[in-house]
RNA sequence: GCGCCUGUAGCUCAAUGGAUAGAGCAUCUGCCUUCUAAGCAGAGGGCUGCCUGUUCGAGUCAGGCCAGGCGCACCA
């Protein structure tokens, strides 16, 4: 695997602090080196002279003797280093930059991966109950389960995605029953919904299949849900590798086994009627009721299952991503992991937060109950799936979402989604341009590439894998779309301060090599995102 | 009452403990004979909710307040 530019500075400076006397205290961990918010400084930078403060006068001093050395080695990759308030400020060469965009432009892409992440990961997402059709919070989490497993496997992760059907419990229960009840309603048979069940008019749909009386309500109701909630991810273009059933969970006799390990090992014990897990002693505030004292299961105890199953099949990671109305669970689950012999700290939540839909000034109030909610499905239909899923991932997933319907639709710069197309659009159409015109970029020649705008887009192109690396360590999918925005933003500028395709065939040919080298890290990013891109616009 | 999340420009939001806190929208001013103006250039706009610490350095970390959202089941 090639190194990134980070690497190989990261690497040199490690050669140089090692062996040197002068140099004590500096563990790898403290050799840091991060890329630059601004050009001034370079494209990267490293804080090291601020760790060495004892050995030396000052920062400035230790920064200009690490410099020194560096320079010593003679790295062909560095233009200059330059020292400012304490910092090393490293500007990278410009034919390591040239050499970057001609081997992107030429299909090479291997200068963009990140430094590899050999770690197996399982992503459990979206698990919503098939008690009714999916909301848009399950949209944002779909949205961003999928796109953070493709970015993950393009950093080399071997990633499982997963979904956790609830096909068990009280729930599940009432929902046959309201299904029931829809049923008789239909035969003119007074039966009124229970009480707490599911009014919503998506079971008088269902209740028009049911064949006869003598069905299984409750199995009917969910696998007739649960038929529609594939269908709503696969038109949202997520798909999962697994699709986990509670219930198999209890017929294979696994939640019992389970649960009678964990009694016999002291984990868990009777009280008032009832058996529960002792999750207080790996850090809950109390324990949690696994078997009720009628004699049925929590969803906890099924989950355990599911857990140990989990992590007898050897994953490095387990990621769950769930709403903020689950918070409260995690420290249960968390103590279920300790218990488990499996480390907590790689038992991972993400809690995607709630999203407010505007349409326009008007915040819409949804309630379930009522049978005010927009699902993911009306969600598509009214903007579409690509907008919607724009919208849901690039804002940071713990911050709380406002939607504007209005916005997703616009078909101008206020609508960022329609941005980034138009900077595709605008990308393959000068290639497709250049080509009609029989230009060439064989043999172009990159020095020519000396505009201030180049250079940046050329910088930009050499700081993906970078993004990519933030991404992973954050989970913060946010930064690629804003990496994205960055660069559709400096192109458009590019594209009206200078002609790619003009009368000087030499510079139309090198500025074809870096517009092709930005269009493959568009459609690399975007497919990561998982946005489509249209031809045309 | 307890827990989690949030609080940054008029609005929506970025910023891995780093340098002068950045974008977009909105407002104002300019720009189409050109590879798509669904675009570009420029201007104004800030006590990062408040207070105390830790640090060479705090929007970021810790503690304490204030405000908003969401949870606190023998539901899932």
């Amino acid at each position: 695997m090639k190194k990134t530019a980070k690497e190989r500075l990261k690497t040199l400076i490690e050669d140089v602090v090692k062996d040197d006397p002068k140099i004590t205290g500096i563990e790898e961990k403290d050799i840091v080196v991060l890329p630059t918010l601004k050009e001034e400084f370079g494209e990267f930078y490293t804080n090291i002279a601020f760790r060495m403060k004892n050995k030396f006068p000052s920062p400035m001093e230790a920064a200009e003797y690490i410099k020194t050395n560096i320079l010593k080695l003679n790295p062909p990759c560095i233009k200059k280093i330059e020292v400012k308030n304490g910092f090393l400020n490293f500007f990278l060469s410009d034919e390591f930059y040239l050499k970057l965009i001609s081997e992107i432009a030429n299909g090479n892409t291997s200068s963009l991966k990140p430094p590899p992440v050999n770690k197996k990961f399982l992503i459990e997402f979206v698990s919503a109950n098939p008690t009714g059709p999916l909301t848009i919070a399950h949209g944002r989490q779909a949205a961003f389960g999928e796109a953070l497993a493709r970015i993950l496997k393009y950093a080399g992760a071997d990633v499982t995605k997963e979904y956790y059907i609830n096909n068990a419990g009280r729930q599940i229960k009432l929902l046959g029953e309201s299904l029931r009840a829809r049923y008789l309603q239909l035969k003119g048979i007074d039966c009124p919904i229970p009480e707490s069940g599911y009014e919503g008019e998506y079971l008088i749909e269902i209740a028009k299949k049911v064949p006869c009386k003598d069905i299984d309500f409750e199995s009917f109701a969910a696998e007739n849900i649960l038929d529609d909630i594939r269908a709503d991810l696969k038109k949202f273009g997520v798909s999962f590798d697994r699709w986990v059933s509670e219930l198999e969970f209890f017929r294979t006799g696994m939640v019992d086994k389970l649960l009678k390990h964990l009694e016999e090992k002291g984990f868990i014990y009777s009280a008032e009627g009832s058996k529960w897990f002792k999750s207080s002693l790996c850090g809950d505030e109390k324990d949690r009721v696994v078997v009720k004292s009628d004699g049925s299961y929590t969803y906890l105890a099924s989950d355990i299952a599911y857990h140990k199953d989990k992590i007898e099949r050897g994953y490095d990671l387990l990621v769950n991503i769930v709403g903020p109305d689950h918070h409260g669970y995690i420290p249960r689950l968390k103590a279920v992991a300790e218990v488990l012999g499996f480390n907590p700290e790689n038992l991972n939540f993400i809690i995607v937060q709630l999203t407010t839909l505007y349409r326009g000034k008007e915040k819409l109030s949804m309630s379930t109950r009522k049978g005010q909610f927009i699902s993911l499905k009306q969600l598509m239909d009214e903007v579409g799936p690509d907008a919607s899923k724009f919208f849901f991932i690039f804002r940071k997933a713990d911050s709380h979402l406002d939607f504007d319907l209005e916005l997703a639709k616009k078909q101008s710069i206020e609508n960022p989604i329609y941005y980034l197309q138009y900077a595709y659009v605008r990308m393959k159409h000068i290639i497709e341009f250049a080509k009609e015109k029989g230009m060439e970029t064989g043999s172009a020649d990159l020095s020519l590439l000396k505009e201030q705008e180049e250079l940046s887009l050329t910088k930009y192109i050499s700081k993906f894998p970078d993004t990519i690396e933030a991404v992973v360590k954050s989970y913060g999918i946010h930064l690629l779309a804003e990496y994205l925005l960055d660069i559709a933003k400096l192109f458009h500028s590019y594209y009206h301060k200078h002609r790619v395709v003009s009368e000087d065939k030499k510079l139309s040919s090198a500025r074809l090599v870096l517009t092709h080298a930005l269009l493959t890290v568009f459609s690399l990013s975007l497919n990561l995102l998982n946005i489509s891109l249209p031809e045309r616009m």
